[in-house]
RNA sequence: GGCGCAUUCGUCUAGCGGCCCAGGACACCGCCCUCUCAAGGCGGAGAUCGCGGGUUCGAAUCCCGCAUGCGCUACCA
């Protein structure tokens, strides 16, 4: 048998992280066992359905590379994968359960129910359906069809006894059905709720596996209990465990970006992403942390998934954007970072950016990124005019605090030296200043330091000769002789 | 309140009875490298394995209880 698994999304915003690593484990586990991996949207509830979000589920599944097999856009011999356009075979199955007496009509109102839990919760007791409509005579019924109540449909579950089921990952489970009570499993609108429609087109999709969150384990002997009523064999399940905030509770959007949207914008690697997700919760041994897709697909497994939940670690996802960032060839990161540029460089910079000027500034930054959304900050005096600004006291910083002269000589000596220069070129331009250096007596970490914020308006700054060969001749001059000038200024100029 | 699940460094985790007075990674600290910032290398600090009982020659690992946290408890998924 091949092994069918799903992620079942209900399309009412973006996917947040949480709900993503289920779809990633769902795909690994399908390509590790060479089984189907089939997307199927959730949208029985019309009233929660938020425009445009299938779509950008879908992105945020290709954007980390999961491909499924069948599901929107897809298509596959199952289909529909769209659960509103399957109702005929929920209204069938609601129909069996009628008949084989495991389901019932409920005509109480929203009202009532809503007073019978108040009443419970008076009493300390737990919030529970009451039964009222489980033993309805057919005249007690009729009488409430004539009054025109539109009913929903319940499914009656067993008074006593146990209903047990064995998870993958946390082993035998048990439930006292009396501890449950008779869910609703068709609504008043005629859309099912989820209970019943993922029942039953898990069974009518031939899903062999169903990994979810571990938020599902609680309903799961609902399940059990209506795939023995349907008389069908249920899939295997496997909870896993959930994504958490750092205060460990579910994560929602109050712990700052939750949706995988938001990641891609922020400047994470898909790369990294995937790797990052990967390994909350599963691992591939002891001390393996940089895992391709690759692997990940040969080595998945559902023994090696664990059982807590997880705080979802910025700081790491971070360090370990960087580690793809800098695996990364200097076209492939061009390519990537062009169009934050493009967004985050201020406007007053003409537009299109000069590819062949970012590919030689790329290399300057490539270990000091961590996040595609830095690209600009850390490159933006590259694009900028001549004129940074940049404070007096910054060019001077401590070594010339009380020295503008010898500052400004300094800046003098290296224009005259590096006007003179036939190659412009990294080596070049520091065997022409490392030797002034020594002549001028100066440092070279406070001669350089000098010269960086000339040229760069910052004290940290990539390397300053790869720097200047970037920026070309004419602007490293340029902006020599501007910070020259500013500095002379300053000392004609009266206190 | 009821039910369920979980509990190893701040965080992600390894560990499935002796190899563990607990290993790796992020973050943190120090040193080295160095024109700054990074990156990199080396080193350090950091976990009485939630607590209490058992079982066993031996327990982070098995069992029981407690505590704590989280989840579910809708005509939401």
């Amino acid at each position: 048998m091949t092994v069918r698994v799903r992620y079942a999304p209900s399309p009412t915003g973006e996917p947040h992280v949480g709900n993503i690593r289920t779809a990633l484990f769902n795909w690994l586990f399908a390509r590790r066992e060479g089984g189907r991996f089939i997307v199927r949207i959730e949208d029985t509830d019309q009233t929660r359905l938020v425009e445009g979000s299938v779509e950008k589920i879908l992105d945020g599944l290709r954007w980390l590379g999961l491909d499924w097999d069948e599901g929107p856009e897809a298509g596959g011999e199952y289909g529909p994968y769209f659960q509103s356009e399957r109702l005929p075979y929920y209204h069938q199955a609601v129909e069996d359960l009628l008949r084989s007496d495991d389901a019932y009509l409920c005509f109480c109102s929203p009202e009532r129910l809503e007073q019978v839990r108040a009443e419970q919760a008076a009493r300390k007791e737990p919030p529970r359906y009451d039964r009222h409509c489980r033993d309805l005579t057919d005249d007690e019924r009729r009488e409430r069809e004539a009054q025109s109540l539109i009913p929903v449909v319940r499914f009656k579950t067993p008074l006593s006894g146990q209903t047990r089921f064995n998870d993958l990952i946390r082993g035998e489970i048990v439930f006292e059905n009396a501890v449950l009570d008779d869910f609703v499993i068709l609504k008043s609108d005629g859309f099912p709720v989820y209970h019943l429609a993922s029942v039953v087109d898990d069974h009518v999709m031939e899903i062999t596996h169903v990994m979810r969150a571990d938020e599902w384990l609680p309903s799961t002997p609902r399940h059990v209990l209506l795939y023995a009523a349907l008389d069908i064999e249920p899939p295997v399940f496997a909870h896993m465990p959930m994504i958490v905030g750092p205060d460990r509770a579910k994560l929602s959007k109050r712990h700052g970006a939750v949706s995988i949207g938001e990641y891609s914008r922020q400047g994470f690697l898909q790369e990294a992403m995937f790797n990052f997700l990967g390994l909350l919760g599963w691992s591939l041994d002891d001390h393996t942390e940089i895992i391709s897709k690759q692997q990940f697909v040969e080595n998945f497994s559902l023994e090696r998934i664990g059982v807590t939940a997880a705080i979802f670690d910025m700081e790491k996802l971070t360090w370990m954007n960087g580690v793809y960032i800098r695996q990364l060839s200097a076209e492939d990161l061009t390519d990537r970072m062009l169009p934050f540029l493009d967004r985050d460089l201020p406007p007053s910079i003409d537009r299109p950016l000069d590819i062949s000027y970012v590919m030689q500034i790329t290399p300057l930054i490539q270990e000091r990124l961590k996040r595609l959304d830095e690209a600009a900050e850390l490159t933006d005096f590259f694009f900028a005019g001549d004129e940074l600004p940049y404070d007096l006291s910054l060019l001077l910083g401590k070594r010339f605090a009380e020295n503008s002269a010898g500052a400004l000589a300094a800046l003098h000596a290296a224009y005259v030296i590096l006007a003179e220069a036939s190659i412009w070129k990294s080596e070049t331009l520091e065997s022409f200043l490392r030797p002034l250096a020594d002549k001028l007596e100066l440092k070279t970490g406070d001669f350089f330091g000098l010269l960086r914020v000339a040229v760069t308006g910052r004290t940290a700054a990539p390397p300053l000769f790869q720097t200047m060969a970037a920026l070309g001749r004419d602007r490293t001059l340029a902006r020599l002789d501007i910070a020259a000038q500013r500095l002379d200024d300053s000392v004609a100029a009266p206190r």
